[in-house]
DNA sequence: GGCGGTCGGATTGTCAGACAAGACCCCTAT
DNA sequence: ATAGGGGTCTTGTCTGACAATCCGACCGCC
């Protein structure tokens, strides 16, 4: 980028809240600050740096969208890990954005969702096995109610993103998650077959991860993820249409 | 806000300047405002939401960071789509500050780098091919300087995300990118076989590509990144351990 | 007529100071 | 010991102000 040798770096004098945001989350970040510890008052913030209170305010308002600081119950603020769901919102109004298509949401949420399930058929605990059966009593309890039976799937998803106990799958999974999600109710209503099929596919998903069997479990993922596209051009949309906002 | 008559109301108590954030965040993500598309000065903004300019500066402030509103040359302020990048980095801050193990990662990017191949494969585009081959010779010229190679390295991974034509899942593999990216110098130092193995695998990737073989592709993709645990255990590392910060 | 310099208005970045509403804390009265 | 009361601290919001900068318009000079 830096050509010709007459020519100096581009000017760029960077705005005092922008100083003290940066100064905040190097702190928490080197870990001198660890997630939940109290950042200092804002009075306390203004005599460190020695800026005004407002600009203060404005820094830590930078740091609060990203979560690297969140308010606590008193209003107070304190150093927080940024957490996935956050995280994953943002990204999937990126793809929304983006005006990405169904299709490449199919196609990524395909290997996505087959990898975890294969990690997870390896590595299921007990007791995640126990909520995906929760999940799955519940779901077929409320086989008649679309948006009760959508949310659970959505749960149903991420436990199994919880299993395969891989973070970096976890994160990288959930805005597909979020973004799948409020489709799968209008496929849900429109489609008849939708319900039953998949309550099916959970049930086999779920023994195959009992039986510690990772082919079945991907097979069926694969399955499942099938049935919601097709459940989706049934439903008479386009796979090559942009996904709408949430 | 103001309920006088009982104890009905549970009290949100939403801060001001969060609900200016919310309105201005919808009228972009709804399209009112399109990306690019100034946003009104402070002053009109006050008068539109009729807080107080210190209000609407924190407000604006807590979309800034998140990319929705960034600041143009003049300083003025417009709406823009969040790109991949900066979305990027925050992923990955996310997983350095809940310790991630490099197993994760490895496992992960294993799943989406040689996913994203195969779909590169299939479509790269000549022009992605040019990049691509630009970005190799480049790196053979500088085989002798680390720094140099491995900057490359995390570019000619990017294209190969470009060549995919996913957005979903460029999005989905760039943390694990960036968190590859700063562990390659250290065994490109530390490995003397490292950087021509690592210019091997990209020529026989691009090979792959031009020939639209995707299970080649993804063959010496797979190899590609063995290629870099082995060297992460041969520099002494332990797979186990928490990936440390950038 | 084209060019560069100058000026005034508009806009952002920063500051000083103030006040209300809660939250917190300590102290006391029962 | 516990409930209540008051003082202090902290955050959210407002008012007002000023410097730096940018932008556009205007003006004089060649």
């Amino acid at each position: 980028m830096t050509d010709a040798a007459g020519k100096f770096a581009r000017i760029s004098s960077t705005p005092a809240y922008q100083l003290v945001a940066d100064a905040i989350e190097r702190q928490i970040l080197s870990g001198r600050i660890r997630p939940g510890q109290p950042i200092g008052t804002e009075a306390a913030l203004v005599k460190q740096f020695g800026v005004n209170r407002s600009t203060v305010r404005e820094g830590i308002r930078l740091l609060e969208q990203g979560g690297l600081i969140r308010r606590e119950s008193n209003r107070r603020l304190s150093a927080g890990s940024p957490h996935y769901e956050r995280l994953a919102t943002r990204m999937s109004r990126a793809l929304v954005l983006d005006q990405v298509t169904f299709r490449e949401l199919y196609e990524a949420a395909m290997v996505m969702h087959t990898a975890t399930a294969e990690a997870a058929a390896e590595r299921a605990t007990p007791e995640v096995l126990a909520e995906l059966e929760a999940n799955l009593a519940m779901t077929q309890r409320v086989a008649d109610d679309p948006a009760a039976v959508t949310e659970l799937d959505a749960e149903f998803h991420t436990l199994i993103g919880k299993a395969s106990q891989n973070r970096v799958l976890q994160l990288a999974r959930e805005p597909t998650n979020l973004l799948i999600y409020p489709t799968t109710e209008l496929i849900l209503r429109n489609v008849k077959q939708g319900t039953p099929r998949l309550i099916r596919a959970h049930r086999m998903i779920l023994d195959a991860l009992s039986k510690h069997d990772p082919d079945a479990c991907r097979a069926w993922v694969r399955r499942h993820l099938n049935d919601w596209r097709k459940g989706f051009e049934l439903a008479g949309k386009d796979l090559d249409q942009p996904i709408e906002q949430i």
